[in-house]
DNA sequence: GTACATCGTTAGTGCCACTAACGCAAGCGG
DNA sequence: CCGCTTGCGTTAGTGGCACTAACGATGTAC
């Protein structure tokens, strides 16, 4: 029974116009309305990436899809147990190089692929709702650049 | 010791162009060089969001300064013990409302807040290098419209 | 005066980025 | 062949943060 006249308190302009504050606060609404549409099917943000990684450029040890996506070593490991699981992916020993697993998409896992493909597409949509495709663009440029001055990924493999 | 000619693992476009993840990750980025900053000047983001709150709306109860700043009730008891720890706000029991505390800014939170104003601006150069006035006045108005869009905070003290 | 809402506070959960260390395997220099 | 270094997968653990639950004390409404 919240009162309809509820009067929200405001935030301080200050705050309000600090694009580091917006930053962080759009991206939790981002990060929530994500990370809840790919918990309705069944997966993580990093399923996703590291599904995405294998189509794109084939099978690949866990370090190197590592460095690909930037999820850390230590926690690829369940992400691969997770996927595996599913029968998405396939772990096996590499023949050349005993210390390395190869991780391969399965057909199951490309067919998922698919269809996070188009969650995320629509939960995409809806996180950039009041925007215009040329206001996309635009802040995907922004963005794009700042990710790029700023070195990609914090490239956890690389030291 | 990092090489020069270090490859560094192309991350696939499908994922490099998801403006979800761009959020993330730029964010990421923020995050961490305003959270370093910070902690450099022994604070913390929401010693900020408190002090800037306190001297445009005055002296409040902690429920409103939740509200005002979208910080959690519970978690801004530890932000004003640190706070009043620092001698930059007192909390006092409220006479007319013997529930609340009243917390008000001192002069050396005024002081303070002086040197994160503009310790958080060059921050915020730092993390928006390589975009011109123009362009950060676009990316900051696009993601006001995402937030406001989106609710502006999880407003914890309102659930 | 009884039911309900609000306040400050404590405790605890779950997630995520990140670190440390270990055992194993490969490569390289001598 | 041997020792050193490097990369690999894995386990365990840390710290911060968003968030929930509950409680005692206090205010408000009916």
């Amino acid at each position: 029974m919240t009162d309809p006249m509820e009067e929200r308190a405001t935030t301080p302009a200050r705050l309000r116009s600090l694009p580091t504050r917006l930053l962080s606060l759009v991206t939790m609404h981002s990060d929530r309305i994500v990370t809840e549409g790919l918990a309705g099917a069944d997966a993580r943000k990093w399923h996703y990436a590291v599904l995405a990684t294998l189509e794109e450029a084939g099978p690949a040890s866990q370090a190197e899809l590592s460095r690909r996506t930037g999820v850390y070593r230590s926690d690829l490991v369940s992400v691969i147990n997770e996927l595996s699981a599913r029968g998405l992916v396939e772990r096996a020993p590499d023949p050349a190089d005993r210390r390395r697993n190869v991780i391969t998409l399965t057909e199951a896992g490309r067919d998922r692929l698919r269809r996070l493909d188009a969650l995320l597409g629509s939960l995409a949509d809806e996180v950039l709702a009041p925007l215009d495709a040329a206001e996309r663009d635009q802040l995907t440029a922004l963005l794009t650049r700042l990710l790029d001055h700023h070195g990609g990924h914090p490239a956890p493999g690389g030291g």
